[in-house]
DNA sequence: GACAGTCGTGGGAGCGCTCCCATAGATTGG
DNA sequence: CCAATCTATGGGAGCGCTCCCACGACTGTC
């Protein structure tokens, strides 16, 4: 906890300006040989690391992002897809000088991350799982540069965002289904409040229209485990689908579990999709047949274009990555 | 993304000197009545937000406190642990104005990490998971306050910690086994690296040798579910285990799943005890006979005392937080 | 009525940087 | 050989706050 040299001591210990430990710090414009070696070793030798507050004061930037997640904690932990999306803007910042600040919390009580972000604590944000009731973004969004992922709730001009086609990538899903001669297709779809949800409900609807059948029937869970094997539940009492469409992996494999438990042999009675191809996907027996979205490269990506943003870039406004149907053993 | 308003200007539309809006903003000492109303409608109507950076320069505090987690990504979002220790920090944070700040990475590349910690990214740290190979957090213990979860490898003079007593509670499962019969009792430990895991095998030696048994066998994973089925694989290559006490959970449900795939029947062949008591510990069939260790608590005890601290207080240095057998149906 | 103690307030002096302009010296060319 | 150009460097002026001291206006006391 040694008191911290300044630039100043730095600057007298080498016999050179403030200036020049500055040009040398941040590695700009030409400093003599000489006065390179000097400073680098009065760096070294005082241990000095320049002060973080008083850089952002000066250059009014703060060299760190944030990743905004309005889920609580549970959810949050408990979804591989966060988790790969944190690993994605991980690898993409590790080049660079940026920081990671995870801000998770539904609803920011006492407007804590709200303020953080306004009152100059990140240059940028990127916005995952963005709910109606998240109010709270949309500030988040007015106060500095952000990404979504996932098309953002009301767009607005020149928004930056990545995403996938869930509405197509729901329709090959569903398509699959049909296509392996189930007739019976019911959904467990996501949060009706996020927009995702709601695209692969329709992407869901259209394939099922296409092929002028009725959905069997359609149910919300909240892309929980726990969500997904209460839907299985209601979906059996009002009847016995033959196929099932889970908007996660994690639905699909509580849907899966419940069907197990209720005596229904999966896929021979019972087909089921999941979403996302996630670890989960590879834990249940049979193996879960889902939708594969590249969600390290959507992390990376996000990460990928703000950097470029705050570089003064123009890096493309909207970007879609690829999907893809995994055929496993679960339908 | 307006311009932000200053004190100054703040301290212009109230008409009152930047002092006095200092003094509503930080809830200082007595404002008149009259000033106070002043500032805060100047305050509102500017939007004004404080800036960070000045802010932290001019009182050399930042507000925000760090949780290191010496784990890749993968690690830290598999574990429940990890989940609940964030939580746990979140709830203690919450009624502060305190930010925290994750910061998860092995071997701390490019120093991001310590860098930002030593110049000044953060009042404090609270760390956990520490192995003897991550010696960039001993740079970090020196450079601010920092709360240990779990004893460091190398303890100084006035270290804070809040921890388990793991021996013991490695004795009191080991003994479950022994009271019920088990003989040939084999251990999965976590990384010998860990101090928890040293005590945790310490503990189920001494349980053992009290009984006059021998450990049927010793073999290490890294608290991962891969892992522990991979060290019950090589057990059952070694011989017929009647009871395994696993480090964590995940290992334990990593080593059921081995003993179920084999057809040994569990606890019919093989007694299996875990060690959290997470969510894990209910997901498995039969549940799971494991250790509680109150991470929720542990992470808002960690928290707690670093806030103490920073707050000019002494907390004690050493809390120990208690454990429980719990007894389901694996052992 | 003069003196000490309050209370609310203002403003100077930094905090440790970056940015920009000025300057001294070295180099070039007509 | 002197003006024009370039290169390396120094230092002033902030960035937006907090902290501390000082000041005027009141109160109360002997």
């Amino acid at each position: 906890m040694a008191s911290r040299a300044t630039i100043e001591e730095v600057a007298a210990a080498a016999g050179v300006s403030r200036s020049t430990v500055s040009r040398v710090v941040n590695g700009s414009t030409a400093v003599s040989p000489e006065a390179l070696h000097a400073v680098q070793s009065a760096i070294a030798e005082l241990n000095y690391v320049p002060n973080r507050a008083a850089r952002s004061l000066a250059s009014r930037q703060t060299h760190a992002i944030a990743l905004i997640v309005p889920e609580d904690t549970t959810r949050f932990f408990g979804d591989p897809f966060f988790a790969s999306i944190v690993a994605g803007i991980t690898g993409a910042l590790g080049g660079s000088d940026y920081l990671l600040n995870l801000l998770i919390a539904t609803g920011d009580p006492g407007d804590k991350m709200t303020s953080f972000v306004r009152n100059g604590g990140v240059d940028g944000a990127l916005i995952v799982s963005h709910h109606t009731s998240d109010a709270f973004v949309e500030r988040i969004a007015d106060a500095v540069p952000v990404v979504w992922g996932g098309r953002p709730l009301h767009q607005r001009p020149s928004e930056y965002v990545v995403d996938v086609d869930n509405a197509s990538a729901a329709r090959m899903a569903t398509q699959h289904l049909i296509d392996t001669g189930r007739t019976r297709i019911a959904t467990i779809t996501g949060p009706r409040t996020m927009l995702a949800s709601v695209d692969r409900l329709q992407g869901f609807r259209s394939a099922l229209a296409d092929a002028g059948l009725e959905p069997f029937a359609e149910t919300a869970g909240d892309y929980s485990e726990a969500s997904g094997a209460e839907a299985a539940r209601r979906l059996l009492a009002a009847g016995r689908p033959d196929a099932i469409f889970a908007a996660s992996d994690l639905m699909a494999r509580g849907a899966l579990r419940m069907l197990s438990a209720k005596g229904l042999r999966v896929p021979d009675d019972v087909a089921i999709v999941g979403f996302d191809d996630s670890q989960v996907a590879l834990s249940t027996d049979p193996q879960l047949t889902t939708v594969r979205q590249p969600m390290y490269a959507m992390g990376e990506t996000m990460a990928g274009v703000l950097l470029s943003r705050l570089a003064g870039n123009e890096p493309p406004e909207v970007t879609i990555l690829p999907t893809e149907l995994v055929v496993r053993g679960s339908a």
